[in-house]
DNA sequence: TGGTAATAGTTGAAAATGTAACTAACAACC
DNA sequence: GGTTGTTAGTTACATTTTCAACTATTACCA
């Protein structure tokens, strides 16, 4: 098992962004999944919905770049375990305005800490430098 | 829809790192989607065996960390396809070394050339500073 | 006004993935 | 040498995801 070719799959960046992704998801999956058995597209919609509080799914869709099925299968799911309410809206009626529940918002607040705290985890693998320039980096990449 | 609370999605280095091999990804994935059929499994099961020519699939898993039975689903495809070989270690014949055949040799170069142009494009989103220290960067956070 | 097109969201079937249990081959220890 | 434990890899089943078709509502425009 000998490296043979020139082209390094360590260098090709889809490659690298989807390993550190999935390790680096590994311990917050961990959380969610064993506190709440949630799903990653449903700790998604619920920070997307506790940081901007009031949007229908398809804002979510376009915020969090995630398929409408996916967002509406979630969006189900946090219903049933009375984490958000929906509400048609007046005007036009093809729009659901999603909103957290208080018990919605208290799991929000507590995976949120878990989330910061993986983070400082994370960030202590780097140095401060890098830190920001990986941010900036991974920002201009998230733009299609 | 306006962001209320102080804790900022786009920090949250898993989630950053996520959306980021998401959209990186999807323009080569319709290159091997849609020239040969194939799953993101079975793309790097492929690239790593033709890197390092000859693998058992623990090896595969170790390499792109990836569970055994996504590996050996993406072996059975491939050996379908006729992309790829397998022979029996003489030795201790639980392992089985898996080998390209020309074909999927052929198949690998067509995809490296692609998947080279597509690094090419993702990287002119970045100074050139940025790329080594965002490889470095994913780099460490690859390291379980 | 009426008919066609577009949009938000849901549903069902097929495909892919995750989990755990399984087989087969070898190792180790008494 | 036989029992027990490990390891490589596969399989079966449950859970998720994807894709396409669907409903319901609004927009457009002749």
């Amino acid at each position: 098992m000998t490296q043979k070719d020139d082209f390094d799959l360590r260098e090709f960046l889809p490659y690298l962004l989807n390993q550190a992704a999935e390790i680096s998801s590994q311990s917050f999956q961990r959380t969610y999944k064993g506190r709440y058995g949630m799903l990653r597209t449903e700790w998604r919609v619920l920070f997307h919905l506790a940081i901007y509080e009031r949007m229908t799914a398809k804002d979510i869709c376009e915020k969090a770049i995630m398929h409408k099925t996916k967002v509406s299968r979630a969006v189900q799911r946090l219903e049933q375990r009375r984490y958000l309410q929906r509400k048609p809206d007046e005007k036009d009626r093809r729009h659901e305005w999603l909103t957290l529940t208080s018990q919605g918002r208290a799991v929000y607040e507590d995976l949120r800490a878990h989330a910061q705290q993986h983070d400082q985890v994370l960030m202590q693998k780097l140095s401060t430098e890098e830190i920001t320039v990986l941010r900036r980096a991974l920002n201009a990449l998230s733009q299609p």
